[in-house]
DNA sequence: CTATCTGCAAATGTTTTGCATGTCC
DNA sequence: GGACATGCAAAACATTTGCAGATAG
């Protein structure tokens, strides 16, 4: 059985397709979706599934580690399937959001540690400018 | 005058009580309020002050520049006349939000830039952890 | 005097909740 | 069969908006 099935029934909870499909659709993208857009591109395939479902889902995969909440600053949560709390880089021209290496994390953080007395715990990351496409579509 | 009231007339926005108040409990506050939090703190000064306004006003200081937002990921945003966009440390005890070094921000950018072809703008820098006195009661 | 603000109430958008029905195991 | 999930609709929040009356300059 896969994990992400075998954590859930590990934890009491049960294996539904709607959990599954919005499981594999977070591990298949880059894009780093909210809720709505989830409930969109599962319509065709779930049709009858609602948006609370969607969304009590989430919380459950978050809850048990298999998903991170973003917050990008836009008004509503993005989810992520990579559960490292690594830093993002969100584009001002075309509002994606791309992921930063681990490594660099790691140098952050301890840059970090050296100016607190904080036992830090996690972080949230988000540095914010222009994709090299939209630098060039500004430079115009 | 002061150059808040100034930068406010130079912009063709009117000096009123309100945003004074505001932008002074924010300037003389180092706990990052909430909307909601400003408008309790002001009751007793602005018995007639309305929620709207406290909203209204913080759009209109974030806008001049005066004060800026943060989004530590609780649902609602908090406030800072602080505008630097300095990383902040939060405390999943006690939940205080406290500042970090400006000079600790220049060494986390100029890392984040030897990784990437984004041409940075801004960040949003949030560590998660424990301040020294909720270790304390921790390890109690 | 007139453009801009304020305060109220209603609207909005996202997320949560309650509950009856459906489904996994 | 029984616990847990789903789907619907309604509720709960934080935030925004529209507008009539108030106020700054």
């Amino acid at each position: 059985m896969e994990e992400a099935a075998a954590l859930l029934k590990q934890k009491g909870l049960k294996v539904t397709p709607q959990r599954l499909a919005i499981l594999n659709l977070l591990r298949n993208t880059k894009e780093h979706p909210t809720a709505e857009t989830i409930y969109k591109k599962l319509a065709s395939d779930f049709p009858t599934m609602s948006l609370a479902t969607v969304y009590k889902t989430l919380e459950v995969l978050k809850n048990i580690g298999l998903i991170q909440e973003l917050n990008v600053g836009e008004g509503s949560f993005r989810y992520d399937a990579n559960t490292n709390s690594h830093p993002h880089l969100v584009c001002l021209g075309c509002g994606k959001v791309e992921d930063l290496d681990e490594s660099v994390l790691q140098n952050l953080i301890e840059e970090v540690k050296k100016h607190t007395d904080y036992k830090l715990v996690e972080q949230k990351l988000y540095f914010y400018g222009y994709c090299p496409a939209c630098q060039k579509k500004l430079s115009n």
